[in-house]
DNA sequence: GTATCTGCAAAACATTTGCCCTTTG
DNA sequence: CAAAGGGCAAATGTTTTGCAGATAC
């Protein structure tokens, strides 16, 4: 952690303390907005080397912006199509993922698992949808 | 397949043909560029459907645009973080994740697995440099 | 004083939207 | 002619860049 700590500007600092103070995954503009007197390069900056260093990730997603999370146990996403919502999936990627990706000769750094679909909420909500749309019919 | 015939349109076709014979992943510019006269909001509208029903995929990656490819069998994914070149990786998921997102009770539609690190190729020239380097030193 | 960090504004992309024209049944 | 597809340009949203001032060593 000594090594982590000398690469770490005062800015980097903040970022993280946002992030580790999370228990949801924050897009850029979002830890901007919570960081006073901050200009969006720096956070931008900020995310990218945090990210370098391994101690913050980076969920590129379909539709919209990046997310950042602070790096906890791992895990899966999942992310609901029809209300956008991230969820963290318990468990991750496992052995077979692992070996297939050594053999393949490059020097993996990290693992995103990544499910889309529509989530048990809306799932929900569709039903109910349904039954007041034949009700008025 | 007459289901899916139904709903292609005549772009759906021309772009679907263009990825269903490139080997690689595609940018929407990229598939802009290979088709005439066709406008860049009409291919964006095209991948969107075809990514809908299931017929294409994409895949967000981390600095830069969404690539799309034609779905053949399943596989990972993994993007070099110095080159930027994405590959495909044989294998799939596997029980392990389909078990922990299905007890999460969302319907799930796909899943992505994307790995970044340093390519094998990138590998080989840093070293290659880094001899380059002690020679002239 | 040189390198690093930061803020600001502009630039660069990637993607989406609105509007209008064309085609098809 | 209504509905769907498509072209174009502008708008939107996200991320990056260039530059100048401030700070740290």
């Amino acid at each position: 952690m000594a090594r982590v700590k000398e690469i770490m500007t005062p800015l980097m600092e903040r970022v993280l303390q946002v992030l580790s103070g999370s228990p949801v995954h924050l897009t850029a503009e979002e830890i901007l907005k919570s960081i006073n007197d901050v200009g969006r390069a720096t956070v931008y900056r900020a995310l990218d080397r945090l990210t370098e260093e391994g101690i913050i990730h980076r969920l590129s997603l379909e539709h919209g912006a990046s997310v950042y999370e602070y790096v906890r146990k791992p895990h899966m996403h999942f992310r609901c199509s029809q209300c956008g919502k991230l969820y963290d999936i318990p468990g991750d990627a496992g052995e077979a993922i692992a070996v297939a990706m050594m053999q393949s000769g490059h020097r993996i750094e990290r693992t995103d698992v990544i499910s889309y679909g529509i989530c048990f909420n809306c799932l929900n909500q569709t039903q109910n949808t349904k039954m007041e749309e034949t009700k008025n019919d």
